[in-house]
DNA sequence: TGGTAATAGTTAGCTCTGCTAACTATTATG
DNA sequence: CATAATAGTTAGCAGAGCTAACTATTACCA
């Protein structure tokens, strides 16, 4: 990738490829944590979606992290192999299936995720506070924009 | 996650965390891009360093990824299969490997690699100059402290 | 009301990515 | 020259993700 002159406004191309590198790189990096916190990242991620979220349907969880129901059911089944959530049927509609946290859930969640992101964590706070603001800005940037990019 | 106050410094711990989740819902959102270019995630980002860190080992290549030596084995045999990449013997030592792109594999990084992120560079589109910049700015410095991460 | 259509999940089977362990081949070293 | 170190590869595994096809349930409507 050819590098702009700094002074010059980032064009969207530039800036979106390097984003892309940066989390593609930043995930790598971050993965071989999940040894130490048991939890790979999409299981976290689900996990951290059924605490935060409340009790969900199956079809809501994979919607909201973005992948199919095959793979949510794969997900789902593992976690509650590990007793992290548990499944509990719809008392009207019999197709709906429930997904809640269990009190280990959270508290692995709150292990777990403070493990994966410790590492981060710490090279954050070596940073200059406007260096953290800028990365927690970018964040919140792409949080945004993600559900209209589909 | 706790929300902290919008004027309160951010703490490590909160910008790691959503860091976290920004890269992985960016990569999952990206990945569907996958079939349009023709190449994974992955594959991408080594054809890149690739084309662009000019020839190198395997193993230089595989750190440069921060991958193991199989995982980079097996990505360069796929890449060489379409023609992207071609391997080297080095003349003096016979356990090096070198690899370098190909024409095609310049080729196909540019086209892919804009295809991939144009989803994404289309929003980014849609954003303000310092939101561009925020961003731009949060890659650099995640590529630059990702290194002393290990 | 009863038959068809739609919806929610699951199962089956595949690819890709990544790992460790064990191996080969080559080079360096004492 | 024998042994150790290095560079890659092979083998075999697990996880994540997909599509296609299936089951079970619910909704609709003629």
């Amino acid at each position: 990738m050819p590098r702009p002159r700094a002074s010059a406004g980032q064009p969207p191309a530039v800036v979106a490829d390097r984003l892309h590198s940066a989390a593609i790189h930043l995930l790598r990096a971050l993965r071989r944590r999940d040894v130490a916190s048991g939890l790979s990242a999409p299981r976290l991620s689900a996990l951290s979606v059924v605490v935060f979220g409340g009790p969900l349907t199956l079809g809501a969880l994979a919607a909201a992290e973005q992948v199919r129901p095959p793979t949510m059911t794969h997900l789902v089944r593992a976690l509650e192999g590990e007793g992290l959530v548990a499944r509990a049927a719809d008392p009207v509609d019999g197709r709906v299936v429930h997904v809640r946290a269990t009190a280990k859930g959270r508290d692995v969640l709150a292990r777990g995720r403070a493990l994966r992101v410790a590492l981060l964590a710490r090279a954050l706070t070596r940073l200059s506070r406007a260096d953290r603001t800028t990365l927690a800005g970018a964040a919140a940037i792409i949080e945004r924009i993600l559900p209209g990019m589909q």
